[in-house]
DNA sequence: TTGTTTGCAAACCTTTTGCACGTTA
DNA sequence: TAACGTGCAAAAGGTTTGCAAACAA
């Protein structure tokens, strides 16, 4: 059993989206038109985008978008626990959306070029909640880097 | 076996102090007072620290030292692989030493507080190992972070 | 109408860089 | 002396916040 890049990953996730927006519905919030875009823009996403990335995405379909609502729309999602934020080491925030059914995966950072790959391993999580349990810590969530070299950079 | 609270971790760390002292010399380093300073703060901490942290704790010894030599020694370990680069997931880099034998340990950090402890557990090692051989890619290092709630915050 | 959302601009913080001065070998 | 190290101040990002105008319910 081996780690496996994950390339049946999350292309675009209309499940997530519709997820997403009742979610926000229920806690009360409005509909508005950036909110939605950003909504939109990281059911898009296939791996993590930052808020800049995210900013220039929504630029390049033509609707202007104030880099605050990106900033604000992010922080409401991530609270709402809608998203996982992961911290690649270039000391900016990227933001994926959180799967409702709890698959996840985690990240090998090109220390070269930067790039960010995903992969997934079923024994790692294994371990992972093993070690959760005989910590006296509560452990909500954890994060995986493996950084070196990519296949390019290598 | 279980993850434990790594509370035998580097306490004061002079074996790491003359060890980073040596590296530095060998590769043609030159002895200068700010450098020294930060390394012999790197050397105190229990766990990572950032930047400005070890800004402060310089400061606080009485001997002032520009925040950008601080900023230019951490640069200079890290690429010497002296001292590891942490992100706890608030936007700054924290860094601790390296220690020569390999030995290391990973952070459980609360959201809540925004605490830090390290753990250590070898069944993770072994896994993220694994792991590593598994992907196409050169793993050259390593980083867990599990989040949730401290004992005080639960 | 009433409270929420948005965009802009300014503020903040961390980190990096240019440059002149001090220091080490 | 020649190369390197240091400190200051300015610059460069990324992210947050104050505020008034726009908007949804």
């Amino acid at each position: 059993m081996s780690a496996a890049p994950d390339h049946h990953h999350h292309p675009a996730s209309p499940i997530w989206e519709a997820h997403a927006r009742a979610a926000l519905a229920a806690q009360g919030s409005r509909a508005g038109g950036a909110r939605d875009r950003v909504i939109a823009a990281l059911a898009e996403q296939d791996c993590c985008a930052s808020a800049q990335e995210i900013h220039a995405q929504i630029a390049a379909t033509g609707r202007a978008t104030g880099i605050a609502s990106v900033y604000r729309t992010l922080e409401l999602l991530h609270g709402l626990a809608l998203i996982t934020r992961i911290d690649t080491g270039d000391g900016v925030a990227r933001f994926e959306p959180t799967h409702p059914d709890g698959a996840h995966h985690h990240h090998l950072v090109c220390d070269s070029c930067g790039s960010v790959e995903a992969f997934h391993d079923e024994a790692l999580e294994t371990t992972i909640h093993t070690v959760a349990d005989g910590v006296d810590f509560r452990v909500d969530a954890h994060d995986v880097v493996l950084r070196g070299a990519c296949r390019d950079c290598r």
